[in-house]
DNA sequence: CTTGACCCTGTAGTTGCTACAGGGAGCATA
DNA sequence: TATGCTCCCTGTAGCAACTACAGGGTCAAG
């Protein structure tokens, strides 16, 4: 059994996060000492771990909730882990090449700068609606 | 002079973005007409289409402000727009770095995911904090 | 017995909008 | 003139996923 903080270090959380999923029933609400503190057992370590191993990966809040529900479930198959999973993937594919297209965009744009004074500024000049 | 919803659709911005806008000081609050509807001239126009362009390219409503601002003053020299622009690349870069490690980290688990039932499956493994 | 680190609840802030609710304005049509 | 209809107004609340207080209580060490 370990405290909110002593679980914060070991999933490196921090402790207003813990009690944010708490709100939201990503975790259950713990035991509680005499003194009305948290107490946190391995499993509710390891559920954390998962959910921040989860989001690291880039899995929303929701995509989170799925994958452990489907855990606790225990008997359902993987094919809804792998949708979710490639869900996910496609849509980090998606956000790569919109990066791609505007670091090109970008990087034009600041390659036409000269470093004049502002009535020149070729930056200023690609934002702005009209040509001068 | 055009009317908020004309303003809207020469700029692709809701309605409610604009008075957004306006509410945080991005615009400047407009004349209004008789009837108290906001009236804009093409200079709002024109300003707005930069912030909404900066938007496109990824600035933050901060950055944007800044670029407004330095446009303002009209005397500024361009190295401090040139700075936000580079700034901006390397938040740009920064991210799509972060996503390419994520997307092979994704792919890796993806492929390893049988398809049997949860108790088996790799992905929730990969997830997990301890093997099994 | 006091100091300091930790914990508690509850609420508000962050970014950049978006979505109402509950009204008023302005124009066309019957 | 009445009735729609579309647009506009203000003000407030919601979204994601936390983060940051304020204003207190608990606990172990010295």
């Amino acid at each position: 059994m370990r405290s909110i903080g002593a679980l914060g270090k070991a999933t490196n959380t921090k402790v207003e996060t813990i009690r944010y999923y708490e709100r939201i029933g990503l975790l259950a609400p713990p035991q509680r000492t005499d003194g009305n503190y948290r107490t946190y057992d391995d499993e509710a370590l390891a559920r954390l771990s998962f959910i921040r191993r989860s989001r690291d990966l880039g899995f929303s809040l929701d995509q989170v909730r799925a994958l452990l529900s489907l855990t606790d479930q225990g008997t359902q198959d993987c094919k809804t882990v792998d949708r979710i999973a490639r869900d996910h993937m496609a849509e980090i594919e998606r956000k790569i090449a919109d990066l791609i297209a505007l670091r090109h965009e970008l990087s034009t744009m600041i390659e036409s700068c000269g470093g004049g004074n502002i009535s020149e500024c070729r930056i200023i000049e690609a934002l702005s609606p009209f040509d001068n």
